[in-house]
DNA sequence: GTTCTAGAAC
DNA sequence: GTTCTAGAAC
């Protein structure tokens, strides 16, 4: 615990933090500082010390926040919210009340106090929350191994972050520091303060840069990365520190962007879903950027040089900051993470091993439902969320216009059906009518390929019940039945790998279908086929959309219906790679990406027979 | 489900 | 300029 003459006195324009560990710490740590002078309580428990001779006041911010394993964080994530960091948050929230907690404390000299003041007030009064403050985290380019000079690179940095900070809207740039005595922050502070930027927009951190979140409570959803121009892990400081923290995937994200980088130049990278700063730190992007380089000991240095060295280190944050400003555009457009969330079960939510992920989604869900004003909303998703089997009885447009043909208000689900929508249907009632288009059939079930195949094999076992439209319409009676279109896809499966043992294949069911009446996809893992076309293709063979025939069986057997979760994002979300999880920008790169991806599939898919393949195959070897 | 196409993105 | 997406119509 600090004593009070181990507070050294801060000098006008520094800051301070200090952790504590428990609740003990912070009032002793409060206690301490109050003996330099009176403090003052400001909003959202936090205190602050005035001493109008020397104008500098303490802050002292209490953030909720769990010392524990970091990926328990999930646990409590809407209260991480309640950070005195500059996270917006809902004030309300008390879920990590008894919990251990930490407590940041910040001095600051005037100007700082004000922009302090304002990150409490902002967690209290803000209107949106923490996760929707698109944020990105940057470590100062070319100061360290690259010997730029400190005065020359924070001038560079005020003005690219005053320039670029009034097309920020709602998003802010923090430029990180893992010293508390570093040199180029307390000048970009003091530089910043004098230029007048929004301290809402733009403001520095103390901290790892890759443990924002898990040690400082701090989001940000891209970080940047002090690059080599080899765009290889190694070396030392950020660029190490960053790899090291994202895992191997990180490494191979990057190399499918850019091979090398030049000075100047920055490349944004989304992060592959099963990185650590992903899971752990809610981290999407890692933008790298390559600084002009001092040092000659390192490659390319300028000699000193620094008409050059000036001009390229503002190409250099030019480059991250437009980076930056496209992940907010195609955040604005798609908020992604709602999708994402959504397509985790009820029980996920309450799993703390989702930690920022959840906290982000929560957060996203919030800010669909309060305020409209912030995102886009996607028509898609309107009204979608966390739908029930009963809901999606509801008519919907999804299901195409009425047409009035009077099949398409028979069945249980009542919904509208457009004409279109009714082929398997027509085909599962009169088969005898449609022999040239079957392969197979039995009493209970047709089995076709699909018009419109999504992949080198792709075939429906098309159940011949009347009354069965879809996965909702299944209930407990009907298990035998949708055993048996799994015997016959299987069977179906194994024929196939008997001519060809690579083909892997995946039997499951579209959890709102565009077709009416009841079918099994039977479909090859390979997607390769002209009629994959678009996002909703792939997104509905490829996330929780898709589900797998032997869950199905499994929840019929123990809850007697299927979980459906209903949510049209789903469709539109991301595209990544079924194998290794890596994110594509468009349909054609992710159709070449899996024409050559060989990493073996998620474990998911590998565990309760999800996938067929054949018996001796080794994945092993993949 | 597909096709068509305007306009966004590159 | 071309490529790609996404909404409307069917």
């Amino acid at each position: 615990m600090l004593q009070k003459k181990e507070l050294p006195k801060l000098n006008e324009g520094f800051a301070r933090i200090v952790f504590c560990h428990n609740e003990n710490d912070v009032e002793a740590t409060i206690k301490a500082y109050s003996a330099l002078g009176p403090l003052d309580t400001l909003s959202n428990g936090c205190f602050g010390q005035k001493n109008p001779d020397a104008k500098i006041q303490l802050g002292i911010m209490k953030f909720l926040k769990k010392v524990e394993a970091p990926s328990s964080l999930g646990s409590c994530s809407d209260s991480v919210q309640d950070s005195a960091c500059p996270q917006a948050s809902n004030a309300n929230n008390t879920c990590c009340k008894g919990t251990t907690k930490q407590s940041l404390l910040l001095g600051a000299a005037s100007k700082e106090v004000k922009e302090s003041e304002d990150m409490a007030k902002g967690s209290v009064d803000a209107d949106v929350s923490a996760g929707d403050i698109t944020t990105l985290a940057f470590p100062s380019i070319s100061t360290a191994d690259f010997q730029f000079n400190n005065e020359k690179a924070s001038d560079i940095i005020v003005e690219k972050v005053e320039e670029f900070v009034n097309k920020l809207e709602n998003a802010r740039l923090v430029l990180v520091d893992l010293s508390h005595g570093s040199k180029i922050l307390s000048l970009v502070r003091a530089k910043a303060a004098k230029r007048n930027i929004d301290s809402k927009k733009f403001f520095t951190f103390v901290g790892d840069i890759t443990r924002l979140y898990s040690q400082g409570g701090l989001h940000c959803n891209a970080i940047a990365n002090a690059s080599n121009w080899r765009l290889k892990p190694g070396g030392g400081g950020v660029n190490a520190a960053i790899f090291a923290a994202a895992g191997p995937s990180l490494e191979t994200a990057t190399k499918e962007r850019a091979k090398s980088l030049l000075p100047g130049h920055a490349v944004v990278v989304p992060l592959p879903s099963d990185s650590p700063l992903y899971t752990r730190e809610g981290v999407s992007h890692v933008i790298h950027v390559l600084g002009p380089n001092m040092n000659p000991q390192r490659p390319n240095s300028l000699n000193n040089d620094y008409t050059k060295g000036c001009s390229i280190l503002r190409e250099a944050y030019t480059s991250l900051f437009t980076g930056f400003l496209s992940i907010m555009r195609s955040r604005l457009k798609l908020p992604r993470r709602i999708s994402e969330k959504l397509e985790s079960s009820p029980s996920d939510l309450k799993d703390p091993s989702h930690g920022p992920r959840n906290h982000l989604t929560n957060s996203d869900q919030k800010i669909k439902r309060d305020d409209d004003s912030v995102y886009e909303r996607s028509k898609k998703c309107k009204g979608t969320h966390n739908e029930t089997v009963a809901d999606i009885s509801a008519p919907s447009s999804t299901y195409g216009k009425v047409t009035g043909d009077k099949s398409k208000l028979e069945g249980p689900t009542s919904k509208s059906w457009g004409s279109w929508a009714q082929a398997l249907y027509h085909i599962a009632m009169h088969p005898e009518k449609h022999k040239e288009k079957l392969l197979e059939v039995l009493d209970a079930v047709v089995v076709l390929n699909d018009l419109y195949p999504k992949a080198c094999k792709h075939l429906l076992v098309l159940a011949q019940h009347e009354g069965l439209d879809c996965l909702a319409d299944v209930h407990q009676e009907h298990l035998q039945l949708l055993m048996t279109m799994h015997a016959v896809g299987l069977k179906w499966a194994e024929k196939f790998l008997h001519e060809d043992s690579s083909m892997v294949f995946r039997l499951g069911y579209h959890s709102v279908p565009s077709m009416r009446q009841l079918h099994l996809h039977v479909i090859s893992q390979d997607f390769n086929s002209n009629h994959l076309k678009n996002k909703k293709h792939w997104n509905s063979f490829n996330t929780a959309f898709f589900r797998d025939s032997v869950d199905v069986i499994e929840e019929i057997k123990n809850h007697g219906k299927a979980t459906i979760k209903v949510e049209d994002c789903q469709l539109s979300m991301e595209l990544r790679c079924h194998r290794c999880r890596s994110a594509h920008p468009n349909i054609p790169r992710l159709k070449s990406h899996i024409s050559i991806c060989q990493a073996p599939f998620p474990h998911a898919l590998l565990e309760n027979g999800r996938l067929v393949l054949a018996p001796k195959h080794n994945w092993s070897d993949t």
